[in-house]
DNA sequence: GCCAACGTTGGC
DNA sequence: GCCAACGTTGGC
């Protein structure tokens, strides 16, 4: 099993958002960036557990646990003129952008803030993906030993 | 609001 | 295929 981290910004798309979402599920659609894209597609897996990561706010970090529900199937917003994520270049039969959906599982105890994060930036944390210089990546790869030393900082 | 990092675009 | 210009991300 894969573990990831998921960035969102929670003006638009929060942790609670989640939470009291429809089936406490979401398609996590919008994504438009190649890297990130072929984690989803490629890697992804049912059952894989994901951080969820509020960025560009007062207090950026992880907030809780989400996880991949279902694999990725065609990012249908690429497709419609209407929508802010609309790529012409997508086309239906051949999807250039793809989604897969997450379930809430649970938020934190208390959030760990990216500061906190960066602690340990020269040690356990030194290779997190996340904590790469200069990191925009919204979908990144969490290893197995990042993830439960990142869950004993709760 | 600033600005560094960095991915994408498009002229050549 | 190079690379300057441009747009976006996201911490601060």
């Amino acid at each position: 099993m894969n573990h990831w981290l998921m960035k969102s910004e929670p003006n638009d798309f929060s942790i609670d958002d989640l939470r009291t979402a429809p089936g406490r599920e979401t398609h996590w659609d919008g994504v438009r960036n190649y890297q990130a894209r072929n984690f989803m597609r490629d890697q992804m897996k049912q059952g894989d557990l994901v951080f969820f990561y509020h960025s560009n706010c007062a207090e950026p970090g992880i907030t809780g646990i989400a996880k991949i529900s279902r694999e990725a199937y065609p990012d249908h917003t690429a497709f419609n003129p209407k929508d802010k994520h609309y790529d012409p270049k997508s086309d239906p039969d051949n999807p250039r952008w793809y989604m897969v959906n997450i379930s809430y599982q649970r938020k934190l105890n208390r959030m760990i803030p990216l500061s906190k994060l960066r602690e340990y930036s020269d040690r356990q944390l030194k290779n997190l993906t996340l904590l790469r210089r200069g990191n925009r990546l919204s979908i990144t790869p969490v290893n197995a030993k990042e993830w439960f030393f990142i869950l004993s900082l709760e």
